[in-house]
DNA sequence: TGTACAATCTCTAGTAACTAGAGGTTCAAG
DNA sequence: CTTGAACCTCTAGTTACTAGAGATTGTACA
């Protein structure tokens, strides 16, 4: 588990070598032992930590939430600022989740009646002109 | 509805100004006509491009997808096409909607367990770091 | 007709969260 | 000790815009 080259780390992770490096520029993971060859050596703190991103950002978070969130849990009063965080991020997820329903919808609808004339006229196309005109109205 | 300015079909249609002219860069509205002064004029057709341009992106089609369905719809056989792109959305957006509410599960039942003991630990954190550790276990 | 100022123009660069590739160096197995 | 896989840094590209600089144009009003 130690001494994990990032090549080991990203396979023990699936996290992407350079997505790796990339968290590391970012602040997110913490700089890594190099060898004397200068190639970057991990511990199991690091995959502790890899583990954490990949598991906040599969959650929807974004890098900025998630740098939030580790400074967080290195404060004793991170608590209740952590719940603020997953609230506000509920929330938003939430209204994700509504825009998407509806869309959905819609473009079961569109299919639905989505047969085609003798003129091979597409209503999935029509519907999405006469939708687009009629701004604000549903 | 004719000559309208950058500002007006602005106004008209909700889509900022540096957007429309980053549309025309990348093909999707038609050139319009520039006056001697090297402004642009649009018609009641830019206008009615742009709606559905705009209405599309609500539905989350990619600009890509777009630029494929603003194709067809001047194809005679694009009615099939459509179809077939507007199912494929449809599915990728049904995948988007079941992973946002298992989020929004896992992240109720992180804030509703999330009370605080008298060491003031958050368990929203805990939770995150937890599950980042039993990988694919669930 | 002159003038002021809002609106427009082009161009460059920045955003988020990576990903890809070039060109060079190091590690580790045999 | 050799060789080839893995690693290094750096630059640039992705998507769909957005922001700003600095220059020019359109138009309402006196």
């Amino acid at each position: 588990m130690n001494n994990l080259s990032i090549g080991k780390l990203s396979e023990q992770t699936g996290c992407k070598i350079p997505t790796i490096r990339y968290y590391e520029e970012e602040g997110l993971l913490q700089r890594p032992y190099r060898t004397e060859g200068n190639q970057r050596r991990y511990n199991a703190e690091h995959l502790k930590r890899l583990s954490f991103i990949m598991h906040a950002r599969e959650l929807g978070f974004t890098l900025d939430e998630v740098r939030e969130l580790i400074g967080l849990s290195n404060n004793e009063h991170g608590g209740h600022e952590a719940d603020r965080i997953a609230e506000k991020h509920l929330q938003s997820v939430e209204r994700k989740i509504e825009r998407l329903q509806s869309l959905s919808k819609e473009l079961q609808s569109m299919l639905n009646s989505c047969s085609h004339d003798e003129m091979d006229r597409c209503f999935v196309i029509e519907a999405l002109f006469d939708h687009s005109l009629c701004q604000g109205k549903h």
